[in-house]
RNA sequence: GCGGGCGUGGCGGAACGGCAGACGCGCCGGGUUUAGGUCCCGGUCCCGAGAGGGGUGUGGGUUCGACUCCCACCGCCCGCACCA
């Protein structure tokens, strides 16, 4: 008798034996189709938590599927190592980030390999090692160069308390630091830019190639919000050689101006405002520059508030009426020109402030029969526009367009929301960049031969936020490569989504010195064939890698035809606990090591597979562990079964084994194609309990020998160390499962003789009857009419229509 | 407000226009066991003794046939939100 399920002591054996074997080491020449599997490289916040695992264990499943079915698969592993909670850690102990995060990356290694998933570890990077920082600066260079990355001064938030700049992710909703709570202001800085508008309609149209789930697709396409309209001048009343540039993606409203509304930012306001009007101008400008904004993005307040009247008026092209010019918050100056033309007959918010400030309202599009008190923004003919009436709304913004372009006055424009990606932090735990101020050549980029920019060691922490860069003599004190005066450094670093932006790109070659990759490498495995990782990462990630992979295709780092980093991309759904999502923050969560220690590594990743579609968020419940309870009996089942524990009775139950088992691999193999993992599962249970059956009624021999290994290989990329042991122990100590050939179902034995029609009297289930697999539609109706039970049901009445699907289903239809 | 998604037993879920509720959790019963646990077997949508009938958020439609497709409504979740 062999002894029981030793979950701790099987998974410690084979976690040993696969370091050992470098199992899932794979080289850039294996002659074997390549595939390359990705999951999001982790932040480094300690122990895995249930949100890796579940990660992990999808990966690690298609990682040896795939394997097994005959590909090199790349299934390399790092860490996203910068970032802000390895720097807050510091500035409370005043240690330096480092061996914090190097202690934080050994613990989740740890607990990785403990879930047996499988990476390529000499691959690994890490965003904080010299090696990483060196290309991560090469590639800021080369991105300057090129013109992708500038500076400018932008509005950034300010905390008055830290006197430090922040980011929006630290600003909380009601507009204070999350660390000294003061309210953030808005400052003007000089700060680095990534210049991706560049690439905002290459962004938008290539995600109709990508195998993508279609919500992250809409989510990005609504990020780049893209619109089409026209840009034309309102000449200034009075002062012919100044003109208000308008954008609006109406300009079939353009006779229902009735106003002009300037953001307060705009430059052109001291030219604007009157002298009569220029105190209460002034007054709402300051007032505006010291909103937070959260305030100023609030829909809450009077509007009277949010507007202020300038005094200039503005002609409209279209009618030659003058319009008054006024400034509102609700305009922005980064977007469009800053300025609009108001039309409050189409256009809600127009509207409110045209009532607010008691402005006239014309309207220009004819609204549905008892349509009245606000604005119309659907189609319909055109009124009081002259030349414009009658048209309806694609014709009439054509012929309004068409009128601009004619007439000089303006022209056919596409604006975005996308703005550029400002990358700098003020931090000290991110990649530096490479830049020297001098005093005479400005922004002067650190030559190629003095990278990586490292941040020194002897750095002290203050608990004001600020970066101890600043106040580092020896890193700050450099000389301008120009001309060797003294300069300053940069003491800025980058935005961490840097750093992982191009990590997928490197994995492909990460021992390469000269350049951070070649591109004949990344050429081979990219585009990732499938690529995992959470929803949040949605918008920005995923956006700025494409960025990335865009750029360095097109600057000759990357691949040439290279001009997507991810073709098919896998979202898996959040944990939660209580309706939140679990999370360290939050302190809900549930440490998978418990489940290692007790019911094992493999019953916790079956749990994971089991418990729903993947792309749909877990609940974790009072009934969960119950669940996971019933995972590991069902592979205490398996060992059983598998080491000949289940006692045989007698009879002959071996009969259909084959073709079950055929028929097993069919169902298993497309479920792990459709990501329908909870199935495969199930699938793999409900054989199971066939094999006991089969067992207690005398199945032995070559029949279930083969159905016992058929499963213990359909189930090695989910439960690889039980299946790996058990394999061993039936076919000797060099057997490897996961060396073994993805099975094959025989599509003859997938295929019945015979099945159970289906009889139904006007779509009412009546008889079931066994029919040969090959029956015809005459012989099925025949079938169906000598059946009792239809005779029954039809009561005399002849069926006014046969409708016959061989050899499943046929459906009577009868009269009344 | 705009966009996307989802509503199926006590619970997680299954069903690619054709047998609703696979598989599992829980629960009920039986067997093994000194006992408990483990393990093995059976049952478990509702009404009905049964034959049968009803049932996938609500209402309508398409179809021989709808959980599935279309329309409207109700409810929940997610994303964006003064973007002109």
């Amino acid at each position: 008798m062999a002894e029981g399920y030793d979950a701790q002591a099987i998974e410690r054996k084979w976690q040993a034996r696969w370091r050992e074997e470098g199992a899932y080491e794979v080289d850039n020449d294996d002659p074997r189709p390549p595939f390359y599997c990705l999951c999001m490289y982790p932040y480094p916040s300690g122990s895995a938590h249930q949100g890796h695992v579940r990660n992990y264990t999808f990966g690690d499943l298609i990682v040896r599927q795939r394997t097994m079915a005959g590909h090199a698969v790349l299934s390399p592993m790092g860490f996203d190592s910068f970032g802000l909670p390895a720097e807050n850690a510091a500035i409370k102990t005043g240690a330096h980030p480092r061996p914090f995060t190097d202690g934080r990356i050994a613990q989740l290694k740890a607990s990785i390999e403990r879930l047996g998933a499988m990476y390529d570890w000499r691959r690994e990077v890490r965003s904080h090692d010299p090696e990483y920082i060196r290309w991560t600066q090469w590639i800021f260079l080369r991105l300057l160069e090129a013109g992708l990355a500038y500076r400018d001064r932008a509005a950034v938030n300010w905390c008055p308390g830290c006197q430090t700049v922040l980011a929006n992710e630290q600003v909380l909703a009601d507009g204070t630091c999350d660390r000294s709570g003061d309210v953030v202001t808005k400052r003007d800085l000089e700060q680095w830019f990534f210049r991706i508008t560049a690439y905002a309609d290459q962004l938008l149209d290539d995600l109709d190639e990508l195998d993508w789930p279609e919500r992250v697709k809409v989510m990005q396409r609504n990020w780049i919000g893209r619109s089409e309209g026209a840009e034309f001048d309102l000449p200034v009343e009075g002062r012919p050689d100044l003109a208000l540039r308008v954008f609006t993606t109406r300009p079939d409203t353009s006779f229902g101006m009735t106003y002009a509304v300037v953001a307060p930012e705009h430059p052109i306001v001291p030219e604007l405002t009157t002298d009569e009007r220029r105190e209460a101008v002034d007054a709402f400008v300051a007032r505006v520059r010291t909103e937070t904004e959260v305030e100023r993005q609030s829909a809450e307040g009077p509007l009277e508030k949010r507007g202020v009247f300038t005094g200039a008026h503005v002609r409209n092209p279209f009618n030659g009426e003058p319009v008054p010019v006024y400034l509102a918050d609700y305009v922005l100056m980064g977007y469009g020109t800053g300025a609009i033309m108001a039309v409050p007959g189409e256009d809600q918010r127009d509207w409110d402030f045209a009532k607010a400030y008691d402005l006239p309202i014309i309207r220009t599009v004819q609204p549905p029969e008892g349509w009245e008190g606000e604005a119309y923004t659907g189609d319909g003919p055109a009124v009081n526009s002259q030349w414009l009436d009658g048209l309806h709304k694609d014709e009439a913004v054509a012929r309004a367009t068409e009128w601009l372009e004619e007439k000089g006055l303006g022209r056919r424009t596409v604006n975005y929301r996308l703005r550029d990606w400002l990358l700098s932090r003020q931090r000290f735990w991110g990649c530096p960049i490479p830049i020297v101020y001098c005093g005479e050549h400005g922004a002067v980029p650190v030559p190629e031969d003095q990278l990586p920019v490292l941040a020194p060691d002897d750095v002290e922490f203050r608990p004001t936020g600020e970066s101890p860069l600043k106040f580092h003599e020896g890193f700050l004190a450099s000389a301008c490569p120009t001309c060797g005066q003294p300069a300053t450094r940069e003491t800025d670093t980058m935005d961490t989504f840097v750093d992982s932006s191009w990590y997928f790109l490197r994995f492909t070659d990460p021992w390469n010195r000269e350049v951070p990759f070649d591109p004949a490498m990344a050429a081979r495995w990219l585009p990732v064939d499938q690529y995992i990782g959470g929803i949040e990462h949605a918008i920005l990630h995923l956006m700025y890698a494409r960025f990335f992979t865009k750029a360095l295709s097109d600057l000759g780092v990357a691949p040439k035809d290279l001009r997507e980093p991810f073709s098919r991309l896998f979202t898996q759904g959040m944990i939660r606990m209580g309706g939140t999502k679990m999370s360290k923050s939050k302190g809900n969560l549930v440490d998978p090591a418990d489940y290692f220690d007790t019911v094992g590594a493999d019953a916790l990743r079956l749990f994971h597979l089991f418990v729903g579609p993947p792309a749909d968020d877990v609940d974790w419940t009072e009934q969960t562990d119950e669940v996971i309870d019933g995972c590991a009996r069902f592979l205490a089942r398996v060992w059983r079964l598998s080491t000949g524990e289940v006692p045989a009775g007698t009879g002959d139950g071996g009969r259909d084994l084959r073709q079950a088992t055929h028929r097993l691999v069919a169902r298993v193999s497309d479920d792990y194609d459709r990501w329908s993992y909870n199935t495969a599962v199930a699938a793999c249970m409900e054989f199971t309990n066939l094999l006991y059956k089969a067992v207690a009624a005398g199945a032995a021999g070559e029949d279930l020998d083969f159905a016992i290994d058929t499963l213990l290989s359909l189930m090695a990329p989910m439960t690889p160390h039980i299946t790996a042991e058990l394999w061993e122990r039936r076919h000797g100590d060099d057997a490897r499962v996961h060396a073994q050939p993805w099975p094959q179902a025989d599509p003859a034995l997938v295929a019945t003789t015979t099945e159970t029609m289906v009889v139904q009297i006007n779509g009412k289930v009546r008889d079931r009857i066994e029919v040969p697999a090959d029956v015809g539609e005459a012989e099925m109706e025949r079938l169906a009419l000598e059946s009792e039970r239809v005779r029954a049901a039809l009561d005399g009445r002849t069926p006014a229509r046969v409708v016959a699907r061989p050899p499943k289903l046929v459906n009577l239809v009868v009269e009344g």
